[in-house]
DNA sequence: ACAAATGATACTAATTTAGTATCATTACGT
DNA sequence: ACGTAATGATACTAAATTAGTATCATTTGT
């Protein structure tokens, strides 16, 4: 069981990379010496980010990634979001043919939840509290 | 992002099924007409239950499967143990090859924290939590 | 113009999950 | 004893998801 793929873990150490430069800012490159991620991988998944307005990119000579906004304002859930889809710890596998198994739900009253804790703390979760600074 | 798969769901289904019975048992020809599950999936997870002591089987003849227990005394982290392996929310893709990234395990930190919540509120959870006897 | 960067997109490979098939073994009922 | 109804063990295939690759287009600074 595991709740991150590499892709949300991988953008996590590279958001925390250039969280940590001067101007949160850093190109695939760097960002691939630094980390040993497979470039290509790497590149898409930033591509991802920017599409979702967590990073700014610039194209051409002297371009790159930028945070599109403060740390403090990323937050895990949201890039669990991008790379895992919404945050649902169970879906009901009898969801379309309305569910034979009303006897059942108790369960997913009661994994509703647990998963809403998770959810709640994966909120409160910021970039900033992933990655520390200083560090 | 889903924390449980279809055979965690569907154990769940059989063992409430068998819980609600007075007997706490059924055979998998029951429960397969009960559940809509694919009957050879179905045995094969009820096999593994068997294998780790939630169920209770006898071949032959009038055999089937009980309840090897006090459904109060069922955890739902069981079963998910036993369908995926180890509660974990995260585990560190570089772990082998010394982790070259101290600097990002903040995140692991503080992941092993939601992570901790999730343990211990699954643990909690009981196949009677799970499925009402009336319903 | 050229080089250095990202954007878009389509593809392959690996892994995990879901599901199938088959034969062996056991136990009840006659 | 024999047939039938059940599970045990095991090996296989299929589908879905995740990981990773390849390629070409576009933009920008010098």
């Amino acid at each position: 069981m595991n709740l991150l793929t590499r892709q949300t873990d991988y953008a996590v150490r590279a958001l925390g990379y250039m969280m940590r430069r001067p101007e949160n800012n850093a190109t695939a490159a760097e960002l691939t010496a630094a980390l040993k991620i497979p470039r290509p991988f790497l590149r898409k998944l930033l591509q991802e980010l920017t599409k979702h307005h967590v990073l700014r990119s610039r194209k051409g000579a002297g371009g790159g990634f930028e945070l599109a906004r403060d740390p403090e304002k990323i937050r895990f859930s949201e890039l669990i979001e991008i790379f895992q889809g919404p945050l649902r710890l169970n879906h009901c596998t009898f969801r379309k043919k309305p569910c034979p198994n009303k006897k059942v739900c108790a369960m997913r009253r009661r994994i509703g939840c647990i998963e809403e804790m998770v959810i709640n703390q994966l909120r409160a979760t910021k970039l900033t509290d992933l990655v520390q600074k200083g560090e």
